[in-house]
DNA sequence: CGTAAAACGGTAGTGGCATCACCGTTTTGA
DNA sequence: TCAAAACGGTGATGCCACTACCGTTTTACG
């Protein structure tokens, strides 16, 4: 098997870069052709890539993804297991301002790339999920996947003030209080 | 001023109901030359109604609110503060299944209908939101429109179930204690 | 009733956009 | 070096929102 060739890679590179910056500027509905124009690659190459605008948009997804999952990752370390979760879960909830927009509507725009939001939402608070439910701390019958529902909720919020009064709530709901000390 | 004409009036409530039905069925992409033979009406009186989609689905949001409207204010009458509240709140996450489904899609079809729910869902929670302030058990700095987002929030649940427990655990962190009597 | 205003409905057309089909040209791994 | 693979331009198809006409029907009202 022939490994795979340069120019293909990188062209995958461009397209995916220039659609996460056009969805960040213009929303999903932009032109596939304008991505193409702006990635500096033919229209042809484009859906050699990603024969559906969904598939694209899934690649941005991952990318956006990456970033918060690094975070997350870090956040863990070294790090108590509530806080660790609180960290974790703002975080995913409220990235940098745009990031947080252009997710959401990348989530929104379809059922394949809805679905695709949930399964990469739930791999970055996963782990701190099952830590917290570890050490008692998790409210009972609550899954990661419960978790990731939550985080996609929130990132629908209308406003930047309505998202944090929601993560405050949550949190609080989500995180039971540390058991009595036997004395 | 003449009075409107009757087939006006009719034509218009068909093509509501008409895409109601579409839209609950199909999802807010369907044509609108499918939902102007639903009806029953030629494609030119759909469009001299409702000149952009986005007007029709402003008023297909305003019916299915109607009912969760009605369905809010009888569950006000002779409850206390607090159980209002749980009602209302609750009823309109979850109205009946489709009518739930159906009304986040169009909430999310568009910046319009984003907001017109917003809205919608706030002219409903907003009663029983401020009475349950001036009782004294709503957590403070929780406005009437944070409450309508927290609402909108959870009908983009991916799941009957996650949508319980988000319902729950915003329940929870919303509604405080009872003061303590003074003895 | 009679009538004119208003609403209707069919048909054809415009423009944007996703997606496909060719096909000659360029790049690249081996 | 060279064949396989990727590229890119162009034109076509089909769906859909939305517009323009224009002759026909319905309706409010005198």
């Amino acid at each position: 098997m022939r490994a795979p060739r340069r120019d293909q890679l990188r062209n995958r590179q461009r397209l995916v870069t220039a659609a996460r910056e056009a969805f960040t500027e213009q929303g999903p509905d932009i032109a596939l052709d304008e991505i193409a124009r702006r990635a500096g690659v033919g229209t042809t190459t484009l859906y050699r890539h990603f024969p559906e605008k969904e598939g694209l948009i899934e690649a941005v997804l991952d990318d956006l993804a990456a970033a918060v999952k690094d975070n997350a990752d870090r956040a863990m370390e070294g790090a108590d297991p509530v806080s660790a979760f609180r960290a974790v879960f703002t975080q995913s909830c409220d990235m940098s301002e745009r990031e947080t927009a252009t997710f959401a509507q990348l989530a929104g725009a379809g059922e394949r790339a809805d679905h695709h939001a949930q399964r990469l939402i739930t791999s970055v608070v996963g782990p701190a999920t099952d830590r917290l439910r570890t050490a008692g701390r998790l409210r009972a019958g609550i899954t990661a996947e419960d978790i990731a529902s939550f985080v996609r909720m929130t990132l629908t919020a209308d406003s930047d003030d309505a998202r944090a009064k929601a993560i405050h709530v949550m949190l609080d709901g989500l995180v039971t209080p540390e058991p009595a000390a036997v004395p």
